[in-house]
DNA sequence: AAAAGTTATTTGTATATACAAATAATAATA
DNA sequence: TATTATTATTTGTATATACAAATAACTTTT
């Protein structure tokens, strides 16, 4: 059934929620090259393009709160692709060398992913859609 | 931090999650007068249209999978909103009278969600944001 | 310098969701 | 009619996420 013929097509909640949880399983498809969830590409990405980051950093850039951030460290931690090191309060964010090396492989899911959903809205339509999710939700608390 | 600051608020997987984060957020707090989840509420709001509907029409309408209105379907069985009767393969759901009565307040709950976001967004913009969301949505695989 | 407040992170627990397999019933075919 | 295929639903298990409380460290105030 499409979204657009749900009776509740017209509640924001509904097809918002609708429409993340099919672009979730999409990125899914283009992240299983790396065995990673896409969370947990992004935030090792920023780890690798950032070394040293905080958990805290990571709860802003990536819109999660600071638990599913740690959640989210210890799997990649279980994996060998990043360490943490702690010193007083601060805890700092490391990649290890076999998530450097992935590095490109990575980059390449992303690239996967944007090729995926630009060919089914294009590319204009992709960013003007961007632009009024962002202008919604930056309204929105967080 | 905003959405549109992040680095990857240029990913459609990233944003569409963000805002969807986030609504459900303002859900919840519009549907907490009726103590329920704005999922469990649209799925009791449909049976209490539809006395006897089925799970695999509901999953349909509300673009979950059958197991996950198993779910909510128990949870609002335990609650007393409604009730399952089985004959052969086919299962219907039917409302209770508690739920029944419900329907004014649930109704009240989906305005209230409405002009929370309205208020924020502005109806126009809106209804435009919802428009282009279905349209990518409904092309992506469900 | 002691007390009170703030900040950063983790931990315990709960949630909504999905996938895959299991069950069971019905329909189609040989 | 016996077998095979399809359909509807549930169950077992796993996931990503969040909230609230716990820790622990640092900062400010008194």
């Amino acid at each position: 059934m499409k979204i657009s013929e749900s009776r509740y097509s017209k509640c924001m909640y509904f097809s918002s929620n609708a429409l993340a949880r099919r672009m979730e399983k999409l990125a899914n498809e283009s992240w299983k090259k790396v065995d990673l969830s896409p969370s947990h590409a992004y935030l090792l990405m920023i780890v690798i393009e950032d070394p040293g980051v905080q958990p805290g950093v990571l709860s802003g850039e990536m819109q999660l709160t600071p638990s599913t951030v740690t959640r989210l460290i210890e799997k990649l931690e279980e994996k060998k692709l990043l360490i943490r090191t702690t010193v007083g309060k601060i805890t700092n964010v490391y990649p290890t060398p076999k998530a450097k090396q992935m590095f490109p492989k990575l980059k390449e899911c992303v690239h996967d992913f944007f090729n995926a959903y630009a060919k089914v809205l294009g590319k204009e339509e992709s960013l003007k859609l961007l632009k009024s999710m962002h202008k919604l939700a930056d309204k929105l608390p967080s």
